[in-house]
DNA sequence: AAAGGAAATTAGGCATCCCTAAGTAGAAAG
DNA sequence: CTTTCTACTTAGGGATGCCTAATTTCCTTT
């Protein structure tokens, strides 16, 4: 029920799927606003009852069970928010994200059940991010980016990054989107560029590396002979 | 995009509907804080720029153009959102003002837009309230509350108040809902009690007259013989 | 070991929007 | 005309959530 402490515990959460502890600088980069502020909350947050994070003096933050629980609601609403005005209400794929980040906070649980019943329980949003099931279950997701693929690699596009409209875009355009099978032909040693193939489209894309960052694969099991 | 302002006028919109004015008693009541915290707001409303209301000290307040815009737009997108709830989501009509209340002041105009095409722009709610259309525009209701008719009078409901949920409840068991029609058969001079028939619902239905003043309806023109 | 730099914290402050308590204005009633 | 009541306003204050500036901690580098 409060904007500020939904937006922490989700950045928080964000944050350590990939690292142990959430740093102050990388909450406050996430969320725009100054190392002081964030501070401050980050001592709230970890002293209300009960507590929703444990937080320790130039440690970090992390969640705590209570902590979780909460992130993942915002973050099942999220989702499903984006979804519902993807495939219900006909949104633009990059359209979808700042819409859900207002909604997020003020639907209520009946919304979110019959939301989610309207579109047939989906487990994952237009970007390919699961969503956290009833129960707050959220599978596993291994983050390997297409950028640490190596040339003869073939991977299926799993899921890509939700927040810059503009990046979506410039990925829709090239269908590099969830589903899609690719094999990588080349990549520069210079700047990292890759040369991709997209399966069942003609041409070749090129994308630099702060994009392939970005977009998450599956990677297929290689076979004896590599791919052409 | 502010919750609070907007709350404001949409509050003075309202009271200024039946009166000339809104003072600062009746806004408090309605937003359920104190004449303090009105009085300062008001101040601030007038002294914004463009100015929303016109306030003068002791005299309550009105809305200017810019404030009238602003006060229209939460409105249609309060009732678009409460029509989208009902018919769209499945939500019992006694839920959707709350979920609209929070909702109204966080959409963004492509999702007014897009919910209102999904439901072929809808001109009422599901209370019977009129939704502006797009350019704002809104007809007159003229606001005859059924606690109003005599025996004898046929009318038709329109519009029933929307914001006390266990009413709803309350008149929807009664089947005093929008597009009925009905006649007063009696009404008690002690207490104001009606005794009503609604056409196509057998028996009777006696109200009390604080459940009456939240129905309004469209008198239907008598003829030559007064009905039994 | 000392210096430099990045990250984090503390101190002090501001805007927003609410509160209570106390005082004022104006209308209705005696 | 004066009292009284109600609506309204002013004064002063609190919680929230952000800010800048200054300081501290700790890690790296030399």
């Amino acid at each position: 029920m409060n904007v500020a402490t939904e937006d922490y515990l989700k950045t928080i959460f964000n944050l350590t799927q990939q690292q142990d502890r959430a740093g102050t600088k990388d909450i406050a980069d996430r969320l725009g606003i100054s190392q002081a502020s964030v501070t401050g909350y980050l001592q709230k947050l970890a002293g209300s009852d009960p507590p929703l994070i444990l937080y320790k003096k130039r440690d970090g933050a992390s969640l705590t069970e209570a902590g979780t629980r909460w992130a993942l609601k915002v973050i099942r609403n999220h989702r499903l928010i984006e979804t519902f005005l993807y495939r219900t209400l006909g949104y633009s794929w990059d359209r979808v994200h700042d819409e859900a980040c207002r909604m997020e906070h003020v639907i209520s649980e009946e919304f979110e059940a019959r939301i989610a019943e309207l579109l047939g329980n989906p487990t994952h949003d237009p970007h390919g991010d699961p969503i956290p099931d009833r129960n707050l279950h959220m599978p596993d997701e291994k983050a390997l980016s297409l950028a640490e693929l190596q040339p003869g690699d073939v991977a299926m596009i799993e899921r890509v990054s939700d927040s810059d409209a503009a990046l979506l875009r410039y990925l829709e355009k090239n269908r590099l989107v969830p589903g899609k099978r690719l094999t990588v032909k080349e990549r520069s040693p210079f700047d990292q560029n890759m040369t991709l193939r997209i399966h069942g489209v003609r041409g070749k894309v090129v994308l630099g590396p702060s994009v392939a960052q970005q977009v998450f694969v599956e990677k297929e099991v290689r076979h004896v002979h590599t791919a052409a």
